[in-house]
DNA sequence: AATACTTATCACCAAAAGGTGATAATTAAA
DNA sequence: TTTAATTATCACCTTTTGGTGATAAGTATT
């Protein structure tokens, strides 16, 4: 029979399920992808380890679905793209300083992209695959057609700079040491990023 | 009694030791670092796990015994330096071009990058120490005085392309997808990369 | 209220992993 | 060759981790 129990009820199939989804993200973000065992999980859900069994299939299955659940490409579309006449440049420059802030704040993020550096889980490659694809409309539709045969520089700069910020994020989030003597962690030593960000983007710009 | 056991010997307390660390060099390249069980090193080495207490202590002592006896930095010191004229252009991009190269072939640096951002081990950090001190010279002795009030800006560039080196080269060991639609395994793609890499730094030089 | 069904817990097992005392085998020293 | 020290193995234990059958507790249907 189909449930559609009240909120408050003691037992609900939904809520469960999305409390163990809960607790993978709460051990990614506290402990590690290491912390992700079975008991743990249950413990920190507050719920039996066989009901994991039972609605997910077991451990691998709820971290895929867990997986799935985060959609955290969604930020990257942001308005529609109205054909900008800039070539994109300043939309490319926006971009990128927003993904430089972005990263840095989300650790849960930062997560799954060093995650996805480590294991070769279907879903994490789908995801890799979920942000080329919303890479590759910025690509065609815009930059492509500007760049002409110069495309592929402007993407392999665009490749340097994401997978840079990407690194530079995570790096500060873990190390405490700095990295070229610049303290990613500080207002000033991002600030330097952030411009030097803009700097070889404008310059790769007017390089066409 | 100091022992000086001759070569050939079935008992010899320094090869031992050495069997361990190599196995450990092995897990990381092979199986990665959730690989590193106390049964599975000893058995990779062919040993009895009591001698891995006996010898360092315990599993954490042996890799950080591994960690230490990895110098992977000596590569970018590379020849003396004679204070070159143009400020340093050529060899900035020489050593990043050939980092590109380096960590793209060595799959256990990459394991060590991967693995500073992961875990907060104390051997780990003064890897990442290291590199800062061998980065400092280069920037102090030839960039800092050929940029002058722009120092900070080429060290931000350098930073974005040293991590942007190291995420894209790890990325593609691990990944099978395309980055920005650049496939970094195939040679047309890491030329692209290369391109970019010596364009940016000649447009950072221009700009002085 | 009796019933069927869903949700949740418990007790328990098996396998994997970490760790150690006793002892054997080899080598060096006497 | 006897003795002492070192090197190495073995058997065994404990803890952790993954996994499941039996059953209780709540919810919906009649």
């Amino acid at each position: 029979m189909e449930e559609k129990p009240e909120a408050g009820s003691q037992r609900n199939k939904a809520r469960s399920k999305q409390r163990f989804l809960d607790a993978v993200g709460e051990i990614i973000n506290t402990v590690g992808f290491s912390g992700l065992k079975v008991n743990d999980i249950a413990r920190v859900a507050g719920l039996d380890k066989k009901l994991m069994y039972n609605y997910f299939g077991g451990r691998d299955e709820l971290i895929d679905e867990y997986i799935r659940t985060k959609d955290f490409w969604t930020n990257v579309k942001g308005e529609e793209n109205p054909v900008p006449t800039d070539g994109g440049r300043a939309f490319s420059k926006s971009m990128l300083l927003s993904q430089f802030d972005y990263v840095f704040k989300d650790e849960e993020m930062q997560k799954i992209l060093l995650w996805g550096l480590l294991d070769d889980r279907k879903e994490l490659k789908k995801l890799a695959q979920a942000r080329e694809d919303s890479g590759a409309l910025l690509f065609e539709s815009i930059t492509d057609p500007h760049f002409g045969d110069q495309a592929k520089r402007y993407r392999a700069v665009t490749a340097l700079m994401v997978a840079g910020i990407y690194y530079l994020d995570i790096y500060a989030s873990t190390q405490t040491t700095t990295f070229c003597g610049l303290d990613l962690k500080s207002n000033e030593g991002r600030q330097a990023v952030e411009e030097a960000i803009a700097f070889l983007i404008d310059k790769t710009y007017d390089a066409k």
